[in-house]
DNA sequence: TGTTGTTAGTTACAAAATCAACCATTAACT
DNA sequence: AGTTAATGGTTGATTTTGTAACTAACAACA
């Protein structure tokens, strides 16, 4: 349209960020979906439960960024998995404590070692430098 | 959990590419949403037709790997808001060809000035160096 | 005690994304 | 010509997400 127009979309970030994002989690959530019939939140929770054992909601929310609507009902589909079991604290019988079942816990393995093997292939493409540099300008991007 | 667990969510590349992607269009999507009460999908059908102008819905979808039920919905609320027409090819009388309307292109020049410069904010934090190969790792990535 | 404010989490309803089935038209083959 | 397949695009049903309003429990303070 604009033949002088040095804008392209693929050199703008979002986009590409976004192209990046959705090729890099194809396959890994092939896995997680057909496997465990697992949304990308479901999983998301899963993991944090899985690394770092026992939390609420809340907790959850603040580490992963994810707003508590979708925590509430990923948490219900993974208890209705099974995954996860609530605890009510006896102290404040507002907040409940989530942990990973046995069959929890072996899903969030199972995809864990998915989620690693699924990430040299996906760095086979880079050098070790490359690899490095690249996640922290996606930090940095990422606001962290 | 684990203790010698040397997976960390932050560091998985999927993931990591989300928090980025999300952060990066967050405030972008507030302009094209707020402003001109456009979805993800039609912006991208927008920014198509004015960078390479009169294309296809079909042309559109083999470009930016969008569905087409997709492109066909952004095709319509795009000729809602009078920001793009279709003409039939008298030829092949299932095809159509899209083209913005002045208002369109209009919005087209307005969306893209501001992508230009959200982009610069964000590229801020890099030198050009670390740019350039952050980018070229992102399209490695979307396997371009 | 009663009122007001906060926090943890859920639910209801609307907006949007997904997926499959669907026309209409053209192409290919007999 | 007649049948079958392929193509361009749309529509409808279902799922998922987003936003706001909500309940329940606690806290602060008069």
């Amino acid at each position: 349209m604009d033949e002088k127009d040095a804008f392209q979309l693929q050199d703008f970030l979002p986009y590409l960020l976004n192209q990046a994002a959705e090729a890099a989690s194809l396959s890994f959530q092939k896995v997680y979906k057909g496997r465990y019939g697992m949304l990308r939140t479901e999983w998301r929770v899963l993991f944090h439960l899985g690394l770092y054992g026992r939390l609420t909601a809340t907790e959850i929310g603040e580490r992963s960024g994810l707003h508590k609507t979708k925590i509430s009902r990923a948490v219900a589909a993974l208890e209705g998995k099974r995954f996860i079991v609530r605890e009510r604290d006896d102290e404040d019988r507002r907040v409940e404590y989530l942990t990973l079942t046995t069959s929890g816990l072996a899903a969030y393995k199972d995809l864990r070692a998915i989620a690693q093997s699924h990430e040299e292939r996906l760095l086979k493409a880079f050098t070790p430098e490359e690899a490095a540099l690249l996640k922290r300008g996606l930090k940095r991007l990422a606001g962290a």
